[in-house]
RNA sequence: GACUCGGUAGCUCAGAUGGUAGAGCAGUGGCCUUUUAAGCCAUUGGCCGUGGGUUCGAGUCCCACCCGAGUCACCA
């Protein structure tokens, strides 16, 4: 149960990029770009996207056959064009490069942004004068380029249709060198007029640019310097690109004028998508572990479902919510913070395995690790307690961690073992292990502050008991969580959806905490069902909220009510799923594991 | 919210003490039929984040604001 999943600051882990590679500095970068051609100066080191990112080939099957390929190709020699408008202004007069009046493209120009498009389309108008589709409807792909750097030499197939972007191209007169990206990675082809004529060589792969989409076809061949290339019969546009996409180069693993201002990698995170492979590996990683928590429930009985994200009563977390508002209805409503109280209903109604992996949303600060819509795992059992929920969420996690590779893994400068047994302690016992044993059985607001006071630490004055407690903690002992640890046992007054301990004291409950690398990645309990218990304990919110505190949680009577009907004795646990999203791919921000980050509106 | 750093060409970045805005890549034109940061020659391109101010003169100094990153605070 969220209660918090989403935790807090995680004090003490400021070291700065650690492993992220060694960028050129600037004042060599351009100073020395040419001279020493074919150096070794640093640059960013690649990832290596592949290895993970493999993906089944796909493989071709014919198009239906009223598809009979349209837009495949210009037609052998590229003849299938009309002449030019005798006035397309960019033809006239000038000479160089095409069979038909090719010449240069654009006239004079302009040269902002705004004229680079201008020359493209220009471009565009020119090709669809000669008869080339720019934007056809499909393309019968055979290989990705993984396939084919995976071949024996011995196995070159001699007729390959491969697709994708353009990201670098070389042109050498009459032949030229292009890599075009797809999922997997970069496959070289190599294009030759006399392949594939000199109409398409000139009139079409002459108004190529860098972001193109390109089809083509032709046998796989191995280069004099050893790059599996496909030499291309055919050549088809499949989408003219307007604008110029940031233009890296890279050689031999390191990247030269990266693009990496995060502002515009956010923005626009397509660009950032296209030409930081790294990137596409973290997402595909992430739906690897979401793909792995899904079968993994499944495999073990648990059934999705969906609860509302809109709710007249926000509940199930302590935190401030979007408000938003139903016409029709004439009401209120809250985007969710948790789903908790719901799942719960579903419990009192019969399932006795659920959950759910949505979206929640809090009305908050941003930072690191806080987004104001993440994504958190809820799943609730019914007749299990938090000790058999903690050995399930262990499995889960570890199991979440082989789904893309690595159980030892360095997060923040910090070696961490997810291998061996999960650490497990007590709240109050970690609070006295790093804190003293003066902070034992303390039970009011001032105990905690002078407590805190003596350790040398003051604490905000207008914060009650369990807001004041659950600070200390944070302070002295969440930077000593790098290690898988449960921490368990939480007080009573932090914990306003937990069951009593079983133990007898009543001032704690059975709760538990999953911290891993600083980062708060579980949060379960076993869960309050007795009524009762549960109307005092949100009356004691509503009394806190009262109070002051924004984020007390509400009493929803209509959760009452249910739980009235009876709820079996129930474990729920809460993940948050982009904060082990964070853990497994080595991100130090969430906007780094988010696709889109909410960011504040940009200049137009 | 506070503080620090940053915002200059499509991308990556230079632009001491105020004095006509630079480089590499990309683009454009030319040469080049196995290149790969291809190469060679030529060449274009700027609301210097926005708005005020100081000054004969501001990318540079001052003020305010916008956006981002980071730290802290808030938050749990």
């Amino acid at each position: 149960m969220p209660e918090r999943a989403q935790p807090d600051q995680e004090p003490g882990h400021r070291h700065e990029d650690s492993q992220v590679p060694a960028v050129r500095p600037p004042a060599q970068r351009a100073a020395g770009r040419k001279a020493e051609a074919g150096g070794h100066q640093k640059g960013r080191r690649l990832g290596q996207p592949d290895q993970v990112l493999r993906i089944p080939a796909l493989h071709h099957g014919q198009g239906p056959p009223h598809q009979r390929g349209v837009g495949q190709h210009p037609g052998r020699d590229g003849r299938r064009y009309q002449p030019l408008h005798p006035g397309l202004p960019a033809a006239a007069g000038q000479s160089g490069c095409g069979a038909v009046q090719g010449g240069p493209l654009v006239p004079q120009a302009q040269r902002t942004l705004l004229e680079i498009r201008q020359q493209r389309l220009q471009k565009l108008a020119e090709l669809r004068e000669l008869g080339y589709d720019p934007y056809p409807y499909r393309f019968e792909v055979s290989h990705r380029s993984a396939d084919l750097q995976n071949l024996d030499d011995d196995a070159f197939p001699d007729d390959v249709r491969v697709a994708g972007r353009v990201v670098s191209v070389r042109r050498m007169g009459k032949a030229s060198f292009v890599h075009l990206q797809d999922v997997d990675g970069r496959q070289q082809i190599y294009l030759k007029r006399d392949n594939i004529g000199e109409a398409a060589y000139e009139e079409l792969f002459g108004r190529v640019d860098l972001g193109d989409f390109l089809g083509v076809r032709g046998a796989v061949f191995r280069t004099r310097t050893g790059e599996i290339t496909v030499e291309v019969r055919e050549l088809t546009l499949l989408s003219k690109s307007l604008r110029p996409l940031p233009n890296l180069k890279e050689k031999d693993g390191e990247i030269f004028d990266p693009f990496e201002d995060k502002e515009n990698r956010y923005r626009r995170r397509y660009l950032d998508l296209i030409v930081n492979p790294e990137v596409r590996v973290h997402f595909m990683n992430r739906a690897k572990i979401i793909r792995h928590l899904r079968e993994s429930l499944d495999g073990h009985g648990f059934v999705e479902v969906e609860t509302p994200a809109l709710q007249p009563l926000y509940g199930g977390a302590s935190a401030r919510p979007f408000t938003t508002y139903h016409n029709t209805l004439d009401q209120t409503l809250y985007l969710r913070i948790a789903d908790e109280l719901y799942l719960k209903r579903l419990i009192i109604g019969g399932f006795e395995k659920v959950y759910e992996l949505a979206k929640d949303f809090r009305n908050e600060g941003m930072d690191r690790s806080h987004n104001p819509e993440f994504t958190m795992l809820e799943f609730y059992q019914a007749y299990a307690d938090y000790h058999q929920m903690m050995d399930f969420t262990e499995k889960l996690i570890r199991g979440a961690a082989s789904a893309t590779g690595e159980l030892q893994l360095t997060y923040r400068g910090q070696e961490i073992d997810l291998s061996a047994p999960f650490g497990r302690a007590t709240y109050w016992g970690l609070l006295q292990k790093h804190g003293g044993p003066a902070l034992a059985g303390l039970t009011t607001a001032e105990e905690v502050r002078s407590a805190a006071e003596q350790l040398g630490h003051n604490l905000p004055d207008e914060l009650n008991f369990g807001q004041l407690l659950d600070k200390l903690f944070g302070i002295l002992v969440e930077p000593h969580l790098i290690q898988p640890t449960f921490v368990m046992d939480h007080p009573k007054a932090i914990s306003p959806l937990a069951k009593a301990h079983r133990d007898g004291d009543p001032a704690l409950v059975e709760r538990f905490e999953l911290f891993i690398g600083g980062l708060e990645i579980a949060n379960a309990f076993s869960e309050l069902n007795d009524p009762i218990e549960q109307r005092s304990r949100l009356e004691a919110q509503a009394e806190l909220a009262s109070a002051g505190d924004e984020e007390a949680q509400t009493l929803d009577e209509d959760f009452l009510e249910a739980m009235e009907f009876g709820m079996p004795p129930t474990g729920g646990v809460g993940i948050g799923v982009d904060r082990l999203v964070m853990l497994l791919t080595g991100q130090e921000s969430i906007k780094d594991v988010i696709l889109f980050p909410a960011m504040r509106p940009g200049p137009s």
